[in-house]
DNA sequence: GGGAATGATTTCGA
DNA sequence: TCGAAATCATTCCC
């Protein structure tokens, strides 16, 4: 049986009765004369049902025909409200649960997502925070301006799209559902629709209609996710730092072999010298250190050449220091580098080559050159007669770079400053760390 | 193509 | 949180 043979027979079944249906309903007195009395008015309805339930077995002609004289049929209105109230209530006991439904979290998180992105709400800034992130972790290159601009690109070509296809769905949607009301207002004279009917339809559409947009939401993720992911592996595609940066590190790394641990102002001032990150600041030291550990007697040839680097560096700064000296009232020369950086007085270059010749250093040697650079140095200091013989006698650089269990002794502690052996007035100033 | 070099990441301990 | 150590992944160089 179907639903509205059930409704006709409930409706028969207990007005008939001359009982409320329930909610407490009745059927609104007739408004004709003939139902002034119980039994006409159950004839006639009894009448109008029985019509009703055998329009079906007529023909079409007979059956319009029919149709048109009940719904001319002046008890028409009040059994058509009372259908309508019958369905509503079925409907609200079936449906009721539904109605109420919780945010869908899935959807909540694509939406988050995509406002994070900057695909949904306002424009500016979208996605700018993970490809910032990005750029500034590769080193803010030219080249990553270039791949900044072509994720910004990316990002705005799939925020188009995106809002391109939502429209669409949400025009349809409205078509769908005008043409729908239309068409259930059209059939609401002919059968019972109630408002809230109406309403509900709409809500299902929208429903079906935002199952249909959360696909595209969870589309336009999934894009934004490759694209990012694609953007952010560009950071573990390694590219190796410029020469220029290299040696800028080296040359630090050499002249603080005592203590190669750059404080945070010393690496963010080598990060902006070799336009790179602090944390690559970090990684480099950390690989360095682990690997000059590792094989001392590899990276001699490179410690050579850094120290006579600096050592020429140094020379050039007392030379200077010394004319300005000869010209003006005595100065204690400082550790003022004319590098690229603060470089430090080249008291731990020295110690390094010291320590190269201990016991730590497996007793390489010197290069000859470096050599002559120090007794030249030395010679120029000892002229000016400013200050002690700091860089000359091993009594100042004493080879403890790296202490017995491996490891460079206490970064706290740097023997550039603590030696016990290094007399007031030494030219060692290494203090940066 | 293979090995060395090198920057990045992960794991672990202090 | 930082650094050591191991390891991965990529680039460089022969």
């Amino acid at each position: 049986m179907d639903e509205q043979s059930r409704m006709l027979q409930t409706l028969a079944g207990v007005n008939l009765a001359g009982h409320s249906v329930q909610g407490g309903m009745a059927l609104p007195p007739p408004h004709g004369h003939e139902g002034a009395d119980g039994d006409g008015r159950k004839q006639d309805i009894g009448d109008i049902l029985h019509q009703i339930m055998t329009i079906t077995d007529q023909s079409l002609d007979e059956a319009q025909a029919k149709k048109h004289a009940l719904n001319c049929h002046r008890m028409k209105p009040a059994l058509f409200s009372v259908l309508c109230e019958i369905k509503e209530k079925t409907g609200l006991s079936i449906r009721g649960a539904q109605e109420e439904d919780p945010p869908d979290p899935q959807l909540m998180r694509l939406d988050n997502m995509l406002l994070a992105e900057g695909v949904s709400g306002p424009e500016k800034g979208g996605g700018s925070a993970a490809a910032a992130a990005a750029a500034a972790a590769s080193g803010g290159s030219s080249d990553n301006s270039i791949e900044h601009s072509d994720y910004r690109a990316k990002l705005t070509q799939i925020r188009q799209i995106y809002h391109t296809e939502l429209e669409k769905y949400e025009q349809a949607c409205n078509e769908f559902t005008t043409h729908v009301m239309n068409l259930l207002r059209e059939q609401s004279r002919t059968r019972p629709i109630s408002p809230k009917e109406i309403e509900r339809m709409v809500g299902i559409i929208h429903r079906k209609f935002s199952s249909i947009q959360m696909q595209l939401k969870q589309s336009t993720c999934e894009a934004v996710m490759i694209l990012r992911s694609r953007f952010l592996d560009a950071r573990r595609k390694r590219r190796n730092f410029s020469k220029q940066a290299t040696e800028i590190l080296n040359e630090y790394f050499y002249s603080h072999l005592s203590n190669p641990y750059p404080s945070e102002e010393a690496k963010e001032e080598l990060a902006k010298k070799c336009s790179i990150t602090v944390s690559q600041v970090s990684n480099w030291f950390g690989n360095k250190r682990i690997r000059y550990k590792k094989n001392i007697g590899k990276f001699q040839e490179e410690a050579n050449l850094y120290a006579a680097k600096t050592a020429v560096t140094a020379a050039h700064a007392v030379a200077a220091a010394v004319q300005n000296n000869q010209t003006n009232s005595p100065t204690t020369p400082n550790s003022g580098s004319s590098g690229s950086f603060n470089l430090p007085n080249s008291g731990d270059m020295f110690m390094n080559m010291q320590s190269l010749n201990g016991d730590s250093y497996q007793g390489s040697q010197v290069g000859a050159n470096v050599q002559s650079q120090v007794d030249t140095l030395r010679h120029v200091i000892n002229q000016t007669g400013g200050y002690n013989d700091g860089l000359g006698g091993n009594s100042l650089y004493s080879p403890h770079n790296l202490n017995a269990n491996g490891g460079w002794q206490d970064a706290t502690t740097p023997s550039s400053v603590t030696s016990p052996t290094e007399g007031p007035g030494s030219v060692h100033s290494d203090t940066s760390n």
